[in-house]
DNA sequence: GTCTATATGTGGATAGAC
DNA sequence: GTCTATCCACATATAGAC
């Protein structure tokens, strides 16, 4: 899973004062676009936030949409590192568990990152069409196939792997990109520790229960 | 749960054409609010979708709020009615299967209006701050206490009621919102009616028995 | 009720002084 | 490398003819 990038950022040398300006950017870019989107977030808004005039974030990014690339670039990096752990040798009983604290844990450490990709995803994901290529489909069944030899092996009851992995996926998530609503429901004005800590063991307890791992 | 807004739409009598035209724009803006967010759409974009000039929509809709908040309330009104449905006296065995099967089915035939939804969270729900009021925050513990009630009648296992609905909130609406992603994984152009159907069988059984419904 | 024309602001992007 | 000034396209919104 690769997703290529840097042929929309401005190729020059990387100094110091560069990568700490870039990173600013980046940074004050994540923000903008999780909230209002890559049509809804303004070159000015960004440069508000990072504290930079705008003709700066054409001087690093050649522009809007090579500072999108490189925001999202950043976040599929984040993504796909934690679902390759996951390998038929493994026992459901102790990978599993670890997997849901793992998104858990994005969810609470890298909010705007999800929400980014969430919008992009709900914008029908036009700037990652080259990443949901067919190479993601053999991706993820290979993903799936680790779930059909667990149950193969006995150490887990048969439901439908694909479908499994989006109620592992959307539940986890669910966290980042629906926090306004979970504040509101719970009477919280952000989200306390306890809360994620509570969600991992209620989500880990249920599935792995459910899917006959535990009982 | 109720959501005013009528103090934004033009004020204005309800003739025959006046309810068509209206239709026909809040169906155009439900269309791009989806895809690019409240400041990503522009009233032109909903203007060519629903085949009328752009003058016409400001004309049936003060402004791109008024819009905005006219496609908001239809879609909070369509949310709220399913859940407050269950009560303490249902066994879970029977109704929480149907919810699954009413929450899938929503995110099968309005899609749309739960990616508007999303969108909004996502942005931080600026626009709904009045139903996520404290009224909101009663609203959900009158839910979850449902669920501590079936509990206490030991028609279930004892998990957390509030993550066990942002469980099924997730996973369910992820169907819709994230139809881009399921799509590309599963490789289809658009998601076969077999897929909603798996979905809600594996999502029921997974849950049900995870929380001591069924064994 | 409908739509053209337009007023006024903000969008992305760049030229060019420093 | 940095930032002001500016170009031009497009945004929301409205005036006013029909």
């Amino acid at each position: 899973m690769q997703f290529e990038v840097d042929a929309h950022r401005a190729d020059r040398p990387a100094g110091r004062i560069r990568q700490q300006n870039e990173k600013l950017i980046l940074e004050a870019a994540e923000q903008e676009f999780a909230r209002h989107g890559f049509k809804g977030t303004s070159m000015q808004q960004v440069a508000d936030r990072a504290g930079l005039p705008k003709a700066n974030i054409h001087y690093y990014f050649n522009n809007k949409l090579g500072l999108y690339y490189a925001v999202l670039a950043n976040i599929i990096d984040l993504w796909d590192s934690t679902f390759n752990e996951l390998s038929a040798d493994d026992d459901p009983a102790v990978v599993l568990p670890r997997y849901i604290a793992t998104k858990i844990e994005f969810s609470r450490k890298y909010p705007q990152a999800s929400r980014v990709f969430a919008m992009e995803i709900l914008s029908g994901g036009p700037h990652l069409s080259q990443y949901f290529q067919q190479d993601y489909r053999d991706w993820f069944r290979s993903r799936a196939a680790v779930f059909e030899q667990w149950i193969a092996a006995g150490k887990m009851k048969a439901v439908d792997p694909a479908h499994l992995i989006f109620l592992l996926w959307g539940a986890t998530q669910h966290y980042a990109d629906f926090a306004v609503q979970i504040e509101a429901a719970l009477g919280q004005q952000t989200l306390a520790p306890e809360v994620f800590d509570t969600a991992t063991e209620t989500l880990t307890e249920i599935i792995l229960t459910g899917c006959g791992i535990r009982r």
